[in-house]
DNA sequence: CCCGGCGATACCTCAGCGGTATCAATGCGG
DNA sequence: CCGCATTGATACCGCTGAGGTATCGCCGGG
């Protein structure tokens, strides 16, 4: 199979629409009607239904859509590496939540620069759940996770801190001067609903409270009144100052890792990886 | 960068010789000349340093095999397991050391097949270390690893079962009674050195002691005089009669795993792994 | 019943892959 | 120091196959 192939594949499996893929792909309907049908013919394997009025995956397609992803991925990995790798210029990129890790990452990178054979750190803040794609494809080398929220599936990790979590409302709330309180108490506080942070994909659950895309935003949210959220201590730092915060000891403890992916141990990488374990 | 691209690539710089590498490959030597040329300059990088007596990978060359071998992989497991999903017989393969999982296996094919939702299971037996290979590129869906001796890296795992060690020795050793040893005791016995197993690769370590490829070969060895061991307390059902066997309590723990690449979470294999954790 | 949208087919062109023949550089034996 | 063998690169050619345009066949909606 020929990355062409899989990347048409891919995008039509996305689109069910052969023409709106074909545009995406910057080729006309036609060859890529032939190339999927050829696909097809030479797996011996039927990828796609179609009525002429709609697309549909068979189980195979959506088996081949999946494993396909993460095969350009790790094409697309390989070629970046190798292009960084020739830049002579070492230099590692590391990925984290903005505003997510609190003063970890400022130890970590300190630490780090002290290393005698450092090299230099590129940070990238994105959004929820970028991070693993910018790990799988190449273009980060590590990245900070939190467990039990981010899935560390296919990468290698080491743990590097372990803490509670605290329920975070608007100042003057009833529950504002509690010693702690109880997961049960927080989920289902009347007016104040939980925000819903963006999945993978990029969509929201459905459900009441608001989307929210990062803790500036939900911050806000908070100190207007409409919405609570349980966050791990170390959030704390970074809060606005009109905001209540009370631990819930039952709540998950949350765990930050860093995170590689399972090749690529490069020298720069491994060191690194052996600065954060021994913070 | 095309998967021919990538298996030329990887071809010249395994053989680092661009006839052999040609004749492997099925086709002349100049196609394959030109074939490199182009991906270096499409890549802007130079990957290999040819003399015209000898090839030699760059560093960015190097990069490019090991991240270009994981991404072949990738793409050899997306046409793998498309077809077998196409098959309509879901069946699920395993795949293990022969001789290494005591009756842990048995138990655990056992249950699955009395749950209701069980499918054929497969069980592959290879050799140490080939069972990473058939994991990757989609040949099997499932493995039993014995942490610390395999490398979980890229995969999700779950922790089975662990295990203490126990030294074997020919019988009438002189340690043969003793009620357990040490590790100091056991690793430098005169004329019973410690066998070799091969690497990734296939190929052995230097060093003194019996290249060995199985337990029965390493059995054998043992009664013979020739090689001692430290082996999982559950091998004892399946040694020899005539060896002795002394607990080394301060060896390191086996953990048995069951293992499975990170993408690929058909109902089957979940329910499979869900059975062996609650064993 | 006609129209519009969609995927498949027919047919053409040309990029590029692979083959053969050959060159150029280099190490080696005499 | 000179053939000679080895090895990667280059020249040139034929043909496969990828992509383009035009068009068909099918189907649902007005």
């Amino acid at each position: 199979m020929e990355t062409r192939e899989l990347r048409y594949f891919v995008a039509v499996a996305e689109e069910l629409h052969f023409g709106r893929a074909a545009q995406r792909l910057g080729i006309a309907q036609p060859p890529l009607s032939r190339a999927i049908l050829q696909l097809e013919r030479r797996l011996g394997v039927l990828l796609l239904t179609r009525t002429s009025r709609a697309v549909a995956l068979t189980e195979a397609g959506s088996v081949l859509l999946r494993e396909g992803r993460a095969a350009l991925d790790a094409v697309e990995a390989a070629e970046r590496r190798t292009r960084r790798a020739a830049t002579g210029r070492p230099g590692l990129v590391l990925v984290t939540k903005a505003g997510a890790v609190g003063e970890l990452l400022a130890k970590l990178l300190d630490a780090y620069a002290a290393e005698p054979d450092s090299v230099a750190v590129e940070v990238i803040l994105c959004g929820i759940a970028e991070q693993e794609r910018l790990l799988r494809d190449g273009r980060a080398d590590v990245a900070l996770l939190h467990l039990p929220y981010d899935s560390t599936t296919g990468f290698d990790t080491e743990e590097l801190h372990a803490e509670g979590q605290v329920a975070v409302l608007p100042a003057g709330h009833p529950f504002a001067n509690r010693a702690e309180l109880r997961m049960a108490d927080v989920t289902d506080l009347p007016g104040l609903p939980q925000p819903r942070w963006p999945r993978q994909d990029g969509t929201y659950a459905d459900g009441p409270g608001p989307q929210v895309r990062d803790l500036a935003q939900l911050c806000q949210l908070i100190a207007l009144g409409r919405a609570s959220a349980i966050l791990p201590e170390s959030c704390r730092a970074q809060l606005l100052h009109d905001l209540a915060v009370v631990p819930v000891p039952d709540a998950p403890t949350v765990t930050t890792v860093i995170a590689w992916p399972p090749h690529s141990r490069s020298l720069a990488l491994a060191s690194l990886i052996r600065t954060a374990t021994r913070l």
